[in-house]
This record gives structure tokens, C-alpha cells and sequence, in this order.
RNA sequence: GCCGAUAUAGUUUAGUGGUAAAACAGAUCCUUGGUAAGGAUCAGCGGUAAGUUCAAUUCUUACUAUCGGCACCA
């Protein structure tokens, strides 16, 4: 995927772009006032402000039109700079570029303007020399948006768009985007019969048996890798007692995310994290300092009450299992296991294609526990190992949990786009509250930290992400059907075809026989839209031979061979993980 | 939650102020086929609730859900 961003020229372009955009809407719509408009990495978009006039998704032609009519006309984009009094002269009609003007640093005496036509922006620039340039462009979209981003403000409309250097680019875009469409995990989902979401439970995903199994997959393969990796299993209460949540701070913090009800008059919240329960474990026995690190995982289904326009598929749920867990250690302990955790998450990644990027999220402006140098300290430490890991770790200030700071796992897929997943979470607050302790050396007791951390962040998102990353055609060893067998003519080779199903099922390969009295090629079409890594077609010259042809998805030619070969070959690949090619 | 859009069969869609249509999928039958799309027959539909109207799937309103964003977030 492209980055406009990341492209000086194209940042450039798409920023004039955005300029061509709000002297169109001006045309269009006199009585229109701007904030800002910026490039982003998928284009530009511009924030206007038009009273009570709405513009909707079919006004964007028009929009368009006029667009492609300024840049026809091709004035120059010309550069002034004013000074501040003469900029609040220049913008005085507009209460948004005022507002800009002055939150503008105090010594920045010298302000500039881009100008072309009848149109004049404040902008720090630089732009493209004249609007000519600006030919290959597709306003995207209009939706609301908060002005400065803040919900407690008016909603100003905002006008989504992107700009390339020649048509091929654009088209390539505007592909990508199909493409993209095409592998939605809803659309994906429905289809190949992996899960649904009922009127009746909005963010509350149904899986189907086929979603099933490759949730059990996911859910097993985790359990097997952290076994691995020296971890204990536990589960803990979906529902517990208010005062619990009092003790974490969640009743303080995320009350307003968190599903409660009153049972015999005494006040209960459905968990919205796993951590208090697993903090109580902890408490359930004495620990020596000799027992630590120790390392406890759950896959713990939580339930958060999030925004009805928040709801997105398996993105965006109101249950989910997160692959939790928490790592309690010494002091002494922390670098070298998170070291150990990055390398792991790195593992498990790898065996999906999946490349990442982690982020260093800090401390929360206002809600946060604990003290600020008990932060910035934990902050350090977890720069610090991600350094040490040979990992580079871009800040995003202000992203922690209310309870610690995090490294985030950015996940990208094979369309190249980022999803947040795994995380790390040091937590120096929790252990406090819940009064964790551990027995030294000496007999004295000491306070453990502790790693909160996911790897797939939650199995529905992670599952949501996977179904868009392999566009529904999983690896064997993920596939909900491995194997597909065909019978040329049920009533012919129909026995065979049983007697093939029932060795591979021995073998714990997922197959499934279809010896429907359909047309051969309509049952192979139908075995390659569902996906199905291999097919096996079975007609008089398999079954003398007592061999089987198979087709693997997405190619046409067969290969025949025996029996034995291919359920070796099959294994292999399942045992290795292999991703399809 | 906010801005905007949408809601018709299992799915994807068409259409209409006079009582709903197609394709695919499904069922039964004919066709017994080496890389989908021959035939016959059948079954199935207007998110919910109000309002306007002689008459509403069609117009209006509210609610609900979904979609594109914003805000929030695993």
C-alpha cells in the first residue's frame, strides 16, 4: 500500500490537492469556512465547516467537476508571507483560521499564505507551482469530524481525497481499494461460513462450526507455544464483585466500558480485563523469590460496553478473548523478560508472514494511577529492552493504560495495512493496589512487577485480521477443510472416494467428500470458491490404480500420486505450518 | 455516542402509491459428467413501530441494525 505520507513529491501534490478541494467547496459553497487539511498517508482530506448545508457523498462529482475545471484553468500557486495583524485582516471572516492564527508560536512573527485565483489558504507550504498540476485526483469520501478532534466540539464535515502524478498510479490505487473490498473479513466471513453477528447481539459474534475449528486451532496452538515458553494456565470468573473493580481502579477508570448488574443486592461487573482475577490467583499462595518470573496465561473472554459506531465485524467487538496473560517478576527480571517475550511474539508472528512495528505508548494526560516518576521509569525500561531486542520503537505519547505503559505490536498484512495485536504492558501499579508480595532471600517480603501482555491482542480480531491477510484461503494446517474429494461419477468411483475420506480422516486430516449428483466441473468450482487447499479428484484411472489426483487451490493442473505420498506431503506441510505460496 | 448513507427471498440485486421480480443458492426429477453455469417442477421476501392515504414495500417520523468516517479502542 502507498504512503503518501512517506512521499515528499506526492505529500506535496496531495497537500495542493487539498487546497484545490476547499477553493472548489468555496465555489460551490460560499458560506463555507475551513480548518485544516492535511496529507495523510492515504491522501488528503479537508475539514469544512458549512453551517447548516451538508455535503454527501453525491455531491462529490460535482465537487470534483469543479475541481478539474480551477486546475484546467491552471493558475499559480503563489507564496506570501504577511505578517500576523495582516493575516487576522486577510482571514477575518473565517473563526477557524483565526484560531489558527492565533495559537500560532508567539515569535513566528512572519505568516504564510498560498494563493491561486481567487482563493488564498494559510499554509506553511511548500506546494506544487501551479494548480495544472493537479490532474489525477478521486475525492474518496465525506463523513463528520470533530473539530480538533475532540468530541466535545461541533462536528465539521470532512472531505476524504487522493492525488497521484499519472492515471496508472490512481487506477493502481482505486484497485487496491477493490481489492481490499474484496477481502473484507465480513463479506469473507459470511461466505466461507466462519462466524455471524445477530440483530440480536450487536458486537457479539456467533462462530459457526468452520469459524470453530480455526479458532481451536488458534486457541491450541497458543496453549502448545507457551507451554513452550514456561507459562500456566488458569480461567477466571467472567463476572465478580464491585469491590474488586474498586481495588483495580476499573470502577474509577472504565466504568463507563464495563456491563454490570445487581445480583441479591449487592453490585457485580462483568470483566472487562482479565487482570484482577489473575491478580487474586497470584494472592491465592505464598511465592518465593526463587518461583519468579512466573508466567500466567488465560484466554479470558472479556466483555466492554463500546460505542454502537465503534462495531466493526471481529475488529470491533463487545466480547472478545484476549490471549492473556501476566508475568510476575523481581525487579531484577524485567529486562531480560521482556527480551524474551519480544523474541517470542517475533516467533509467532513470523509463522502467520505477518511483519510488525512496535510503538512505545506512554503515559495518559488524566486518567492514570500511581505516581509520574514510577512511569517515566517504566517508560525508560521499556524503551531500553525493545532497544536491546534490535527493535527500533516509535512514541505514541498519551497511549498507555491507565495503569502502565505499553509497547504496541502494529501488525501489517499482506495489503500492507497495520493492525494493533500484541502488546506489552509494564505494570508497577496493580501489584500496589492488590498488595502482591513475594518472599526473599532473607524472609522479608518484596513487591513483584508485573508484564501484562497479548500476543494475538484478542482471537476474534486476530481471526478477523488472518481471514483479510490470506483473503480467506488459510494455510492447511488453519484450513476449516484440508481436503475436498470429488468423485468423477459418484455412482462409479463413489466407493473409492469413502474409502479415500475415511483413510485421511484417520490421519486427522479435515476432509470433507462431495458426491453430489452435480456436474463434476460445478462441484471443482464450488471446491475452489470455498477455498479448500487441495482437491482430489477421483475417477476409473484413480481408483485402478489405486492412486489419487490433486489440485491445489487456485492452480488447474493436477499431480497424481499414491496414497501414502500424499498424506505425507499433506502432513508435512501441516506440521511445518507452511504458508501457501 | 456524533455526522452522513443504507435496510426487499439463504445470498447479490431490480422495481413499484394499486398488493413484488431476477440471478445464484435450496428441494424433487431428467441429464452420469475429467475442470462451473442444459432442462422441468417446487418452495421462499419488504428490519420494527407509528403516521399520511380509499390503498404504503414505495411518502413521513421514530426506533433498531448495518456501512463510510469522527471520537473511543484489543
Amino acid at each position: 500500500m502507498i504512503n503518501i505520507k512517506e512521499d515528499e513529491k506526492l505529500s506535496v501534490l496531495n497537500h495542493s490537492c487539498a487546497h484545490l478541494l476547499a477553493q472548489a467547496v468555496k465555489h460551490l459553497y460560499p458560506e463555507a469556512k475551513f480548518w485544516v487539511g492535511p496529507v495523510i498517508e492515504e491522501g488528503f482530506y479537508y475539514d469544512i465547516d458549512l453551517g447548516d448545508e451538508v455535503i454527501k457523498e453525491e455531491d462529490l462529482a460535482k465537487i470534483e467537476k469543479e475541481m478539474k475545471k480551477i486546475a484546467k484553468d491552471g493558475k499559480r500557486i503563489i507564496r506570501k508571507e504577511i505578517s500576523k495583524k495582516e493575516a487576522l485582516e486577510t482571514f477575518k471572516d473565517d473563526p477557524y483560521k483565526i484560531d489558527l492564527i492565533n495559537r500560532m508560536d508567539e515569535n513566528e512573527e512572519v505568516i504564510s499564505c498560498y494563493q491561486q485565483g481567487d482563493f488564498t489558504d494559510l499554509c506553511r507550504g511548500p506546494h506544487m507551482e501551479t494548480t495544472k498540476d493537479l490532474k489525477y485526483f478521486k475525492l474518496l469520501k465525506v463523513s463528520g469530524a470533530y473539530w480538533k478532534g475532540d468530541a466535545k466540539n461541533k462536528m465539521l464535515q470532512r472531505v476524504y481525497g487522493i492525488c497521484f502524478f499519472n492515471e496508472n498510479d490512481l487506477q493502481e490505487h482505486l484497485n487496491f481499494l477493490e481489492e481490499a473490498k474484496k477481502r473484507d473479513h465480513r463479506k469473507l466471513g459470511k461466505e466461507l461460513g466462519l462466524f455471524m453477528i445477530s440483530d440480536y447481539g450487536p458486537g457479539f459474534p456467533f462462530f459457526l462450526p468452520k469459524g470453530m475449528i480455526l479458532r481451536n486451532i488458534l486457541e491450541n496452538f497458543w496453549y502448545e507455544e507457551h507451554t513452550k515458553e514456561g507459562y500456566e494456565f488458569i480461567k477466571t470468573p467472567i463476572m465478580l464483585s464491585k469491590e474488586l473493580w474498586e481495588v483495580s481502579g476499573h470502577w474509577e477508570n472504565y466504568r463507563e466500558n464495563m456491563y454490570t448488574s445487581v445480583i441479591d443486592d449487592k453490585e457485580f461487573a462483568i470483566k472487562p480485563m482479565n487482570c484482577p482475577g489473575g491478580m487474586l490467583v497470584y494472592k491465592n499462595t505464598l511465592h518465593s523469590y526463587k518461583d519468579l518470573p512466573i508466567r500466567c496465561g488465560e484466554l479470558g473472554q472479556v466483555h466492554r460496553h463500546e460505542a454502537s459506531g465503534a462495531l466493526n465485524g471481529l475488529f470491533r467487538v463487545r466480547t472478545f478473548t484476549q490471549d492473556d496473560a501476566h508475568i510476575f517478576m523481581r525487579e531484577d527480571q524485567i529486562e531480560e523478560e521482556i527480551i524474551r517475550l519480544i523474541a517470542f511474539i517475533d516467533r509467532i508472528y513470523k509463522i502467520f508472514g505477518l511483519t510488525y512495528e512496535i510503538e512505545l505508548s506512554t503515559r495518559p494526560e488524566d486518567k492514570f494511577i500511581g505516581t509520574i516518576e514510577s512511569w517515566n521509569r517504566s517508560e525508560a525500561i521499556l524503551q531500553e529492552a525493545c532497544k536491546k531486542a534490535g527493535h527500533e520503537c516509535k512514541i505514541n505519547p498519551g497511549d498507555g493504560a491507565f495503569y502502565g505503559p505499553k509497547l504496541d505490536f502494529h501488525i501489517k498484512d499482506s495489503l500492507g495495512r497495520v493492525w494493533q495485536c500484541g502488546t506489552i504492558q509494564l505494570d508497577a501499579n496493580l501489584p500496589e493496589r492488590f498488595d502482591l508480595t513475594y518472599i526473599n532471600q532473607d524472609g522479608t517480603k518484596s513487591r513483584p512487577v508485573m508484564l501484562h501482555r497479548v500476543i494475538f491482542g484478542s482471537i476474534e480480531r486476530f481471526i478477523g485480521i488472518l481471514i483479510e491477510h490470506f483473503a480467506g484461503a488459510f494455510p492447511t494446517w488453519l484450513s476449516p477443510v484440508q481436503v475436498k474429494v470429488i468423485p468423477v461419477n459418484p455412482e462409479f468411483q463413489g466407493d473409492y472416494a469413502k474409502e479415500v475420506v475415511s483413510f485421511l480422516k484417520e490421519k486427522n486430516i479435515r476432509v470433507e467428500l462431495d458426491d453430489r449428483n452435480e456436474k463434476l466441473g460445478y462441484r471443482l468450482r464450488e471446491a475452489q470458491t470455498s477455498k479448500v487447499p487441495y482437491t482430489l479428484i477421483l475417477g476409473d484411472k484413480e481408483k485402478e490404480e489405486k492412486i489419487v489426483s490433486y489440485r491445489l487451490y487456485g492452480q488447474k493442473e493436477t499431480t497424481s500420486v499414491t496414497m501414502s505420498q500424499f498424506v505425507e506431503l499433506i502432513l508435512t506441510e501441516i506440521k511445518e505450518k507452511s504458508l501457501r505460496k
